[in-house]
DNA sequence: CTTGCGCTATAGATATTTTCGATATATCAT
DNA sequence: ATGATATATCGAAAATATCTATAGCGCAAG
């Protein structure tokens, strides 16, 4: 193969159009550059160079072979130039990946918010399933990934709680005829149904492997009910999807708060939940704990923790803070 | 400095994902693989793969090296690839050097001719004194240079004739009062005048260290002549200059023939000569004695003593044939 | 034409490095 | 736990990079 110590002996000589100032240059010997650039040219079995007595000039191959060869030493000096900078600041590819919750209701104004205050990161996103996101930290295709934290079994994985959703019902805006038993005297609190309620009203499900689904259907289970019981009229795959259909008043669904506070906002949907209920997602960060981290990854982390305090429950807050 | 074989050694690890199989493929064994990767990561002061047990996966960095290395190692396959393409084929830069006579009225149609004929070789052409070009093939700037065959003095210097070109008197198309003393009755020959009508007429003449005015001047010493009993009206410095002057009727000048044909078929001028007097003009293809010839330098002298027969007087013809 | 200077080439000795085999250590899957 | 597979470490051997000394060559000055 190609030995650049013999490559670069070459290119000095080209420059001091001579092997003894070649020499001196890299603190090597005459004899020696004479063997180096003897070597080369045996490799490329064609004269590089025409000693021409008081000087040395390179023949055209020779011209070729310079050129090329400063353009292969550019090529790592590049390299070594950059890798420096990723280890000293925080700079170079961020490859994240989160589910669809976080991917859509959260992420957005962070990432904006991250890349303005370090703009020589350059963030990819990619939704996808817990699961899929989960395979891929553990795979090394992503740096960190936004999942639910039922997904996190892996002893490899690096968890750190960053957002907490609890699972409401939400109905039509107009669907006021709703029996509804008390409404907690808590601030920010929901009207509240009971089970029997819920099983009068026609439902739009997420599809059986929806995490969202299974935290309602577990939560339901804790409380001693069963969602089977429940009537579905219709199965989607997405939460927005849900709100949609929701909101064109075919149906009742529960979905993660997060998910739903712009269309609660905007009044197109109302929402409340189910007396001894209490389902909520949990999202982690994760990361793989056989990787090393570097600033741009670590500095993302703290910024995530930091940046979703203000999305938790005021209980979690105080809680986080000791 | 960068070692390649380390640098290859980390990207084969790269591509198979394994410090094992990397070796396999170098025809290395792992321990030395190893080393390699710790010798990089010491160079580099940065973790450049993480090994993760079953896998190993670059780091950011790693990928950053990886990126680069292919780079540069792309870089050196070119090299190796242009220069054993110009050791086998008609390619290549060919820098060419000529005095302006030739490079303005034989060249152009000759190097269109040749990059047709061999479309992979790149020509460039500078134009200078006889004694510019010399310089320059001698300092190994140029590969060929097409000059005056006066300026050929140095040792190093390998001279095939290519043109010869004598040179004439021009005059004004519409001076129609010159003393003819005869027309020889050779084909294309020449009215001729003698030396003292000369005498009587306006001379434009071309610089003291122009090559047409010195090689006229000695073609007037040999006939015994001596030109400064011309009379100088205007010193011009190119023949085409001189064509400009003698057609608006300033007077008449002495000029390469090759250099005035174009006026001369177009009527432009006319032209005569001096009885007695021969004076012409012989360029010659240099190249360096010292230097490597390859095959484009090569082909494109063989091509160019082949298209310049055409140019020469019949007698020479014959002579060079044999 | 010779001589001396400056340059590259060659030869033999030495120092460095690369490389390997053997083996220790770590990790993974059973 | 344990055997299988992977990387890390170690000491020795092989390869090669490098040096000094010197030969050989071309050029320029005497």
């Amino acid at each position: 193969m190609f030995d650049l110590r013999k490559i670069e002996a070459f290119c000095k000589v080209c420059e001091q159009r001579s092997f003894s100032k070649a020499g001196e240059a890299l603190f090597l010997s005459q004899p020696t550059v004479s063997a180096h650039i003897q070597s080369l040219e045996r490799e490329f079995e064609v004269r590089l160079l025409d000693r021409m007595g008081r000087t040395v000039l390179p023949t055209p191959a020779g011209a070729v072979l310079y050129r090329y060869a400063k353009q292969a030493f550019s090529r790592l000096e590049a390299a070594k130039a950059e890798i420096s900078a990723l280890a000293m600041e925080v700079t170079g590819d961020l490859r994240i990946g989160s589910s669809s919750i976080p991917a859509h209701h959260v992420l957005p104004e962070i990432l904006a918010d991250f890349t303005e205050l370090h703009p020589k990161v350059r963030p990819s996103l990619t939704v996808g399933s817990s699961s899929a996101i989960t395979h891929m930290v553990l795979e090394g295709e992503l740096m960190a990934g936004i999942v639910g934290t039922g997904a996190i079994t892996d002893p490899d994985l690096i968890a750190s709680p960053v957002l907490e959703s609890d699972i409401i019902i939400i109905t039509p805006a107009h669907m006021d005829s709703l029996p509804f038993i008390e409404t907690p005297d808590r601030p920010g609190a929901l009207p509240e149904i009971n089970f029997s309620t819920a099983r009068s009203l026609h439902w739009i499900l997420r599809e059986s492997n929806s995490t969202t689904r299974r935290a309602f259907e577990e939560a339901l289970r804790l409380a001693g009910h069963d969602m089977r019981l429940l009537h579905p009229r219709l199965v989607v795959d997405s939460s927005h999807a849900a709100v949609q259909y929701v909101r064109a008043g075919l149906g009742v669904s529960a979905a993660a708060r997060i998910a739903v506070q712009k269309a609660l906002d905007r009044g197109d949907i109302r929402a409340c939940t189910i007396a001894g209920v209490h389902a909520a997602r949990q999202f982690s960060c994760i990361v793989n704990a056989r990787r090393m981290p570097f600033p741009a990854a670590t500095v993302f982390q703290e910024y995530l923790l930091r940046a979703t305090v203000h999305l938790r429950p005021r209980h979690e807050e105080f809680a986080e803070t000791t």
